[in-house]
DNA sequence: AAGTCGGGGAA
DNA sequence: TTCCCAGACTT
């Protein structure tokens, strides 16, 4: 009987994605920071943000030296803020420590930030067909399934088994198939085994598939125990000079939304009238109300209320400062913005 | 072991 | 609405 990764293989030249931005060429620099993007990220989401980084940032050396607002504007809108952070960290110790490129080595891949154990092992085998497995999302909703492992995969006992799993099917991999395989299994789960639907009718390991032989496919992966989001509240300032330019404030480096430019907010009316009178000349009782911007986190649901006043100004004393500035509309393209509030000002600008 | 960290697609 | 996606990192 043929193995897993050789029926996985053999489904794969014929029916695998072969044409992704980040496999012409498939070089270790492109592999790795379409990784890094596809972190809990879908590939269609990616493939724009890709382009332009890739444009942006032609080669590693030029992600290192790059100034880091430039690398956050590149990947607003992207989420996951310290996966930027970590990415041009880990570039600028590629240029220190390995001649500017990525290390083939597991150990010193691990150890560079924004790299685990899935995505070294991804990056080594694609980039170079050595032997790692990978465990994300695609293969453990297929390691799952196939051998019928019962339990939610983020806890970690079950998660210990699915790399075993993954590491004995890798020990069957065909010689010179590595990044195939790799490839072969998130195209698998991406597009055949998926979440909701799976078309096992298709599917040309349904003979040797557990959860197939017992009815299980539609209940595993084990579903993550949900919890109701909790709900926070906050006030934003959109504050505008005599101008029309918008004052924005950088956020610090870790956190939500770290390291990208957004609104003065706080927690409460009180904060916010608070840095209003120590921040602004104006009258804060005059700004106007826009619409509530309701945005949900993975672990929180916001509910944030913008609050517009024009034609203020910053207290002297206070002053330009590099977290803490006045913003034109268009040097607003070159800064890196969470999303919701880019529309927020794409809304007010509409007026 | 549990919490933190975005935004969007899909059902 | 809810789930979860080519997860890593902190506590």
């Amino acid at each position: 009987m043929s193995s897993f990764p050789s029926q996985l293989l053999t489904w794969f030249d014929q029916h695998g994605r072969h044409d992704l931005p980040w496999q012409h060429p498939r070089s270790p620099y492109r592999v790795w920071l379409s990784e890094i993007m596809l972190q809990q990220t879908q590939v269609a989401t990616v493939i724009p943000y890709f382009h332009r980084f890739m444009e942006a940032f032609p080669t590693l050396p030029d992600l290192a030296r790059a100034d880091n607002d430039t690398v956050m504007a590149n990947w607003a809108g992207l989420g996951y803020y310290a996966r930027a952070r970590n990415l041009h960290a880990a570039a600028k110790q590629c240029l220190e420590r390995h001649d500017g490129d990525l290390p083939r080595d597991f150990d010193a891949l691990l150890a560079l930030p924004g790299i685990g154990r899935s995505t070294a092992g991804a990056i080594l085998s694609q980039a170079w067909n050595d032997s790692f497995p990978i465990l994300d999302g695609n293969v453990k909703r297929v390691l799952t399934r196939y051998h019928g492992i019962v339990g939610f995969p983020g806890q970690p006992a079950i998660e210990k088994q699915l790399w075993g799993l993954a590491a004995a099917h890798v020990a069957q991999v065909p010689a010179g198939r590595m990044a195939d395989y790799t490839q072969a299994q998130m195209d698998f789960g991406a597009t055949l085994c998926t979440r909701a639907k799976p078309a096992c009718i298709l599917c040309p390991l349904q003979g040797n598939c557990v959860a197939h032989a017992e009815g299980l496919v539609d209940a595993l992966p084990t579903p993550k125990p949900s919890k109701t989001l909790p709900e926070r509240e906050a006030t934003a300032l959109l504050l505008e000079d005599a101008q029309g330019r918008i004052l924005l404030l950088k956020r610090p480096p870790t956190g939500i939304w770290a390291s990208l430019w957004t609104l003065p907010q706080a927690d409460t009316d009180a904060l916010m009238r608070e840095w209003f009178a120590t921040h602004i000349q104006g009258d804060y009782d005059n700004a106007e109300e826009l619409p509530l911007i309701v945005h949900a986190f993975s672990h929180y649901r916001l509910h944030l209320q913008p609050l517009n006043a024009r034609k203020v100004a910053l207290r002297a004393r206070v002053g330009d400062n590099a977290d803490l500035r006045w913003v034109s509309r268009t040097e607003l393209a070159n800064l890196g913005l969470p999303a919701p509030i880019r529309k927020l000002l794409e809304r007010h600008r509409a007026h």
